[in-house]
DNA sequence: CACATGATCGCCT
DNA sequence: GGCGATCATGTGG
């Protein structure tokens, strides 16, 4: 397993977003590792873009680690309830950033737990204190590097309706041959 | 299967 | 004061 580093992370960002397709969430708990697939992101492009929390260059506290150097966690709150992990890409003062929005766990788990970007969160027990963390120093947070590369599908980003024409920018990207994608044939239970 | 709605609260104007 | 980078549940076809 190798994990990504930082130089990876400040790369373009769609990039990366499409990189991250397989590649490996890991988060350390009470002293032990737990691993996700990641199977679903997407790209947010800074200033420019209307669906990004830095448009217009935006830059309050609550954004302020899209700010940092390439290779840190971003993670807000959505609807009073929901938890959304990001990697922050590109270099210090570019707001760019990839959203994790599905993951697969290990096989004896249900298939739909870390399927949408809060699942992932909750099934991670990732929360807003995990925000600005850095993930290549050796935190409690690191991301490997896929060995294969999945079939990619692409479309537009989900929940930004009202980002103006940037709504439709086809930033989404998710492995075709993974049950835990989000928006699909729903696999409760 | 396709909507429609409620929950719940920090953030931003 | 309004509204989300969401999800679970409920209705109707």
């Amino acid at each position: 397993m190798t994990e990504l580093s930082r130089s990876f992370y400040r790369g373009n960002t769609v990039a990366v977003a499409r990189s991250l397709i397989g590649a490996s969430f890991a988060r350390r708990y009470r002293g032990a590792w737990y691993l996700a697939r990641i199977v679903e992101t997407e790209a947010y492009l800074g200033s420019n873009d209307a669906a990004a929390h830095s448009r217009g260059g935006r830059r309050t506290a609550r954004v302020e680690p899209m700010y940092a150097d390439g290779g840190h966690l971003y993670v807000f709150l959505v609807y009073g309830m929901h938890h959304c992990a990001n990697v922050v890409t590109r270099r210090p003062g570019m707001p760019e950033a990839v959203l994790i929005r599905a993951g697969e766990g290990p096989p004896e788990a249900p298939p739909a737990l870390l399927s949408g970007p809060g699942r992932f969160c909750a099934a991670l027990g990732i929360t807003a204190a995990a925000t600005g963390m850095d993930i290549v120093d050796g935190s409690d947070y690191r991301l490997y590097r896929r060995d294969r590369r999945p079939r990619i599908g692409v479309s537009p980003r989900i929940g930004v309706d009202y980002a103006a024409e940037a709504k439709d920018w086809p930033l989404r990207f998710y492995d075709r041959d993974s049950r835990a994608v989000s928006g699909r044939p729903r696999l409760r239970r």
